[in-house]
RNA sequence: GCCCCCGUAUCCCAACUGGCAGAGGAAGCCGCCUUAAAAGCGGCGAGUUCCGGGUUCGAGUCCCGGCGGGGGCACCA
């Protein structure tokens, strides 16, 4: 045997096969065999990537893991769209172009090639046909139609508002770009408030809906996503309650305890909201000025500190509390919010903890009025807020049930005016503006005579000017305000002088709709064709990383439900099913510059191939599990991957062998595996299907050296379909195999091996006999055994009734043919 | 504080609707090969299924209560 036979060279074989690959181009998808019924249809779908530098081992993960189905479902005849894409404008490109004094396409489009070279030698299966950038006018000028689409049903609007200022980047931001802690996502700088008028999308318009779906996509998506989703819309329900004030307008408020309103001992409305402004009687306008300095002062950190010491002004007004006719004092505080319910709340301090907090504080009044039996709030500053029985609560008093409550007050406040019950968000807007260069401009003129004006559409797309290095330098407004022949234009309407619209879109914008572009990516005549989203909508399964589980999903979510309103599409729901691909991780820690324990995916590929570096990051765990690498074993995934290859140097037989008089056990455990793994495959248990590979390559092997020998018909069904599901993970691998077990390249072009199900069944299984649950005898019987004779021949075994030991059998479980269990 | 997910061998992980705790890999150990080592090849072992209750003939799996880890939301009324 010579070295050759016994190793391939992982790199010369990558060398060979691109080409060959090239040339068949067998994963271009074919729109005419899905509209016209020929064939079914799947969309498999993962994040485009953003173009900073190379692929990096995140992406390696998420491809490795998405090329598995979509190979997978081509071998099932399915007719598989696959394409791929750049998220190409972006912050990175322009923050580059300032540094190097040059446009940030010049870094952008650099990248890209580099990108689509490293994906190439990665062995993807995608359609390289449809390929898409969205920083190309061909693209962004379709956004730009959405945009004004948006606008003309009232969903894209302008407003001025307090909104999130990153210092850093001199630029808004969505409240999703800010983290938890205050801090900007991109950059980690605090983020800080400004009044500034920006363009928002309505998403709360779809609250309810975007809320309502995720039950159903609770049974496809993975569940953390969900979660995080349904936290985010933050759906609550309860009523809005209106007071009368003396010499104002009435306040309503939204509150979830409805049923508490006899214990509403004050209000209080947000400081910074015009509210307070409204209701603030003479006497203490300048007590809530001086409180508005201090507030204002303190940073969204700050803020943030829950346990921070209740702070406020009287505001000089009193309210009447409908339901009893009390007279309250009206006052502000920076802890209640001015942009959720209506900024305004009733205070019932026994049973809540802030407005408990805030009664103490400025020592305002306490009553409970349930009653749980535990300590009064009112002394032990606790409060209160499960279920228990109503006092001093009018005609609630005695009843003992917080929903039963609820509803007879809400009917109450419904019958006389006062209020009536209401479901309130957590979902915010979107502000999609951003005072950056390298995004797509907002297609809005704007008119000292019309006002604002939008582009008309045969002038789309509105491109950006050519500016380049210094002159995109962060100044607090958007850099194409400098670009003055860009901005200075006619208006559209009534030819007068006006100005563009100097700000950028959100990059979000661009990724919420890049789905329907791929389906017709160099149309220039609509965004999408309609017809062919019809035919292959929705995305059957979408994989990507965490850090966009509420994010980019939603927002494509919300785009799809409007593009359905706009009756573009007919379906809800974008991605049918979603998997979230965990991190790759090394030593416990994120991989990191500053921690030095990056790993460089390209030394990786370097090192062991492709092959072994996919299959090492599909084997390493269920997709959705991080992958430490220092857990992980390329070198082992090299080492089978051999192991398998030389199985088809070993077959004799010719190609086309009928398998049916090869060696039956052999048989047995290929159909077996390539029927287990099908299952495994549709339920995305990746990890699992190597493993099974793993056995069905130790089985081939020993049934080659020390069973059947390499001549038997069995063998080369065995190690052909080694070849087919090893091609999910290591097509060059499965390639190499494919050829020497005498076929025409590509293996990716072959069909899934069909199953026998006579191979699936077994002669003989092995039925466990318990006593007391405790195994105690093992039986060899045939697989329908009936129930009767299991139990006799259990009850006759030797072992069986030396465990029985004459004691009396009372009670006999049969589960043929597998169990029985005796209990004495 | 509220809401989700997870806990199996030294490590990463399997175990279909409750039915023999173990598929696969890594590390370890023992052989073969080698002058020797590495690589390669062959083989081997290992358990309070986080803890405590419950349901059941039978629980890693279902229910309740803890503990530990991860994630989402959070002065959101």
């Amino acid at each position: 045997m010579s070295e050759n036979e016994v190793h391939y060279d992982v790199h010369a074989v990558e060398e060979k096969w691109l080409p060959v690959w090239e040339r068949l181009d067998p994963f271009r998808a074919d729109d005419d065999a899905v509209t016209s019924g020929e064939r079914e249809k799947r969309y498999a779908l993962t994040m485009f990537p953003y173009p900073s530098g190379d692929l990096h081992m995140g992406h390696a993960e998420v491809f490795a893991l998405h090329d598995v189905i979509s190979r997978y479902w081509r071998f099932r005849g399915y007719e598989v769209l696959n394409p791929m894409g750049w998220d190409s404008f972006g912050l990175p490109a322009e923050n580059a172009a300032i540094r190097n004094d040059e446009h940030p396409a010049t870094y952008t489009y650099g990248n890209i090639e580099t990108q689509a070279a490293s994906m190439k030698r990665y062995g993807v299966s995608f359609d390289w046909s449809r390929r898409l950038h969205t920083s190309d006018p061909e693209y962004y000028r379709w956004t730009q139609w959405l945009f004004l689409k948006f606008r003309e049903r009232g969903l894209a609007y302008r407003k001025n508002s307090p909104v999130n200022w990153c210092p850093n980047d001199q630029t808004v931001l969505a409240n999703e770009q800010v983290l938890a802690d205050g801090t900007c996502e991109r950059c980690g700088a605090e983020v800080t408030k400004r009044e500034l008028t920006q363009w928002y999308f309505k998403t709360t318009e779809y609250a309810q809906e975007l809320h309502d779906c995720l039950d159903e996509l609770q049974k496809t998506w993975i569940g953390k996503v969900v979660n995080a989703q349904r936290n985010w819309i933050g759906r609550s329900e309860g009523a809005h309650v209106t007071f009368e004030v003396e010499g104002r307008d009435p306040i309503t408020v939204f509150t979830t305890r409805p049923d508490t309103l006899w214990g509403a001992t004050f209000m209080v409305v947000a400081a910074d909201a015009k509210l307070a402004a409204e209701l603030v009687s003479d006497d203490q306008r300048q007590a809530l000025d001086d409180y508005l300095v201090e507030v204002r002062k303190a940073s969204d950190i700050d803020r943030l500190a829950t346990d921070r010491p209740k702070t406020g002004v009287f505001l000089g007004v009193h309210a009447v509390n409908p339901v009893n006719g009390e007279r309250i004092p009206v006052w502000a505080s920076d802890y209640v919010l001015a942009d959720y319910g209506t900024g305004a709340i009733m205070a019932v301090p026994a049973h809540d903890q802030r407005d408990l907090d805030f009664a103490r504080a400025m020592d305002l009044p306490v009553r409970m009025v349930v009653d749980t039996g535990e300590e009064d709030p009112a002394t032990s500053g606790i409060a209160t807020n499960g279920n228990g029985t109503y006092v001093s609560s009018g005609p609630l008093d005695g009843l003992a049930d917080k929903a039963a409550g609820i509803h007879k007050v809400v009917e109450l406040l419904e019958a006389d005016g006062h209020g009536s019950g209401t479901v309130n968000f957590r979902l915010r807007d979107w502000l999609l503006s951003r005072q950056r260069y390298w995004g797509a401009p907002i297609p809005v003129i704007h008119c000292p005579v019309d006002g604002e004006v939008p582009v008309p559409e045969d002038q789309l797309p509105v491109e950006l000017p050519e500016l380049r290095g210094a002159d995109l330098k962060p100044k607090g407004t958007s850099p194409l305000g400098a670009a003055t022949e860009w901005v200075n234009v006619e208006c559209p309407t009534c030819g007068g002088p006006a100005t563009r619209d100097t700000d950028t879109m959100d990059t979000f914008v661009d990724s919420s709709w890049y789905f329907f572009r791929y389906l017709s990516p160099n149309d220039d005549t609509q965004a999408f064709d309609p017809a062919l989203a019809k035919a292959w909508g929705p995305i059957d399964l979408y994989i990507g990383g965490d850090e966009h589980a509420v994010l980019h999903l939603l927002y494509a979510r919300f785009f799809t439900k409007v593009l359905r309103d706009m009756g573009l599409i007919d379906w809800d729901e974008p991605f049918s099913a979603y998997l979230s691909q965990g991190k790759v991780i090394n030593n416990g820690r994120k991989m990191s510059k500053s921690l030095g324990n990056g790993v460089s995916l390209g030394e990786q590929l370097d090192e062991f191939g492709v092959d072994a570096v996919r299959l090492t990051l599909v084997f390493a765990s269920p997709p959705e599990d991080n992958i430490d690498w220092a857990d992980v074993s390329p070198a082992g995934s090299a080492r089978f991957l051999q192991r398998a290859w030389r199985l088809s140097g070993d077959v004799t037989s010719a190609p086309g062998t009928d398998p049916a008089g090869g060696d039956v056990a052999l048989r047995k455990v290929t159909h077996k595996t390539v029927h287990e793994a099908a299952h495994l495959l549709e339920s995305y248990r990746f990890n699992v299907v190597v493993a099974r590979t793993m056995e069905l390559v130790n089985a081939t092997r020993k049934a080659i050296d020390s069973g059947c020998g390499p001549a038997d018909p069995a063998v080369r069904e065995a190690a052909e379909a080694v070849a087919i599901l090893l091609s999910l993970v290591a097509p060059y691998t499965a390639e190499e195999m494919w050829e020497r077990l005498g076929h025409q390249p590509s293996v990716a072009q072959t069909a899934w091996p069909t199953v026998d199900p006579a191979l699936l069944v077994e002669d003989a299984v092995t039925a466990v006999v318990q006593i007391q649950g405790k195994v105690r005898g093992r039986l060899e019987v045939s697989p329908d055994i009936s129930e009767a004779d299991l139990e006799a021949a259990a009850l006759a075994d030797p072992a069986v009734q030396k465990a029985i030991d004459g004691r009396e059998v009372r009670k006999v479980i049969v589960r043929a043919p597998k169990l029985v269990n005796i209990v004495v």
